[in-house]
DNA sequence: AATATACTTGACTAAAATAGTCGGGTATAT
DNA sequence: ATATACCCGACTATTTTAGTCAAGTATATT
């Protein structure tokens, strides 16, 4: 049960963008420097963050990204939403027509895991881009 | 990020265990009938359960397995880290004297994704077996 | 004693998800 | 013109998860 990287590479990013914002965009590869994180790996996840209207984009020389909206305005569920990272706990259907492992019924643990599921969303949809940056010391890339 | 399926199979089973739970242990066999989980996924899953002292086991004709406490006795947390699904929400480091990606310092994403793993085991921590056949209805299998 | 049942154990395989790369673009500031 | 940096789809490698197989051992029942 681990929750994957591309995710956290997704809010690491943006956050780097909202911690060195100023009127220039930022380019990936000063974004893969800072963070260590593979130019090509940023620029999979960016094209999503752009479709998801996350970030806006410039191009060519001088060109980069900056975020579309104010940081605390950026809800880490949004960022999560835009890489496909949505929480996922049950494997048994979420049909509420249909039960669970090709039965009838829904199974007796259907319950626990919506729970954690509804935790979970609600943790992220708390949480903003802003309160990350807030929080910057010089002990945190 | 999808929360995995044997921990669930092993809450299912359990729970299963304890509703059905009588003098005489239960066999795999049923669980497996009941629960509509490979038998032989079962036998895994129980002999990680056997290890943990979740359950005791009875061999030969009639044998089976038992709870090996009271179902409210049993964390849902104790059942997940048996079968060895502990919740891992970080891929840096999780060594403190050392940072993420290589770098020096933590990733800036560092806490958050300890904050949601708190959240998470406290989650678990909080619930057991007696809690899921305690709302056990027809609608359940 | 024979036998069927059901646990025991480790190794193996298949499928899926994740992480990351590659190649060949296009737009634009200088 | 040209270098920079975004754009995009396809590809591969790795890891994890799910599930199977084979070959046992213990024991209640007949």
């Amino acid at each position: 049960m681990k929750l994957s990287n591309k995710g956290r590479y997704a809010v690491m990013a943006l956050a780097d963008l909202a911690k060195f914002e100023s009127n220039k965009p930022i380019s990936l590869r000063d974004i893969s420097l800072r963070q260590g994180i593979s130019l090509l790996y940023l620029e999979q996840i960016f094209l999503k963050l752009k479709k998801n209207k996350i970030v806006v984009s410039a191009r060519g020389i001088n060109g980069g990204y900056s975020l579309n909206k104010e940081a605390n305005e950026i809800k880490i569920s949004d960022v999560l939403n835009a890489v496909d990272e949505k929480v996922k706990t049950i494997g048994c259907s979420k049909d509420s027509k249909k039960g669970c492992n090709g039965k009838l019924a829904k199974c007796i643990t259907h319950n626990l895991w919506d729970e954690l599921e509804l935790h979970i969303n609600d943790f992220f949809n708390k949480k903003n881009l802003g309160d990350l940056i807030k929080g910057k010391n010089e002990n945190t890339i």
